[in-house]
DNA sequence: CTAGACCTTCCAGCGCACTGGAAGGTCAAG
DNA sequence: CTTGACCTTCCAGTGCGCTGGAAGGTCTAG
């Protein structure tokens, strides 16, 4: 299977396959006499199988060492437990950080919906943002 | 008020402050002779500002946009408002993404307290981690 | 006069998971 | 034989919010 096959059957782009390759996520198949990537069935599943590790909140750096101790023959039972846990907690943690965040949000949002903005001063630059002391620095992605 | 002070008041880096200036979010002060940054009481709370808006979870680019409103004499608050609806949105999304993500981790836990290490087979890489389909990709930070 | 605390600019890198693009090679259909 | 889809490598950039370091200038105390 070639390297596009492989991509639209497991909905990356090459671009994503090479690069883990190159992070040492999939092995480096074995090539066509043209030079082109050959890729046996199981790599799908392998790919899979990253991406649902990656579902989990694994980085790419954990999923490769969960990889590395299979593919040495260990089961990586223990240390995949680790992760999930570490995982848990952090996700927790986040989860908890952001309700207040999220809660903080909800009263900058009735205060703005209640403010005169005749009453915002230059010297303040916004009521409205005035007061959320305290709060944790929020994460951001996509 | 030199740099190493506004630091030391503010609660952020000398380095923080340049870039910071630098994005435009905080006025270039003007230099002592000696050409030495020098700030205005003023600039304590606009970092104070800055931090309090990144809190409630604006990246820079936005709270540059509400200070450059401001700074040109109108009121922010229509603009703040939108922003913090936005804002909403997006954490309430991400809350639900991690919610499922953690109740997800937590049957893994689960399933890996379970698990006797001799089931595992080479060619599911790990059964703990082999079905997490359908779960959105969780967003990481610190 | 010197040490050293503090400041300046400029450029570069981090972490993470990709993504884009250039320049060129391969292969099957028409 | 040409077209064009697909592949190769390599290098560089994205976003975000900083952070590090080098090379040098300024100011104050002793």
């Amino acid at each position: 299977m070639r390297i596009g096959t492989l991509a639209v059957t497991s909905g990356l782009s090459t671009k994503t396959i090479r690069f883990y390759e190159q992070s040492g996520l999939l092995p480096a198949p074995p090539r066509t006499s043209g030079g082109y990537r050959d890729y046996p069935e199981q790599a799908v599943a392998r790919l899979a199988f990253v991406r649902n590790a990656q579902s989990a909140g694994l980085t790419l750096a954990e999923i490769s060492s969960v990889l590395a101790l299979r593919d040495g023959g260990q089961a990586p039972c223990r240390h995949v437990t680790a992760l999930i846990s570490e995982r848990l907690t952090d996700i927790e943690r986040r989860l908890a950080e952001m309700t207040k965040t999220r809660d903080a949000l909800r009263g900058l949002a009735r205060r703005g919906a209640a403010t005169d903005p005749a009453t915002c001063t230059e010297n303040d630059i916004c009521t409205i943002l005035a007061q959320t002391e305290g709060l944790p620095r929020v994460a951001r992605d996509q």
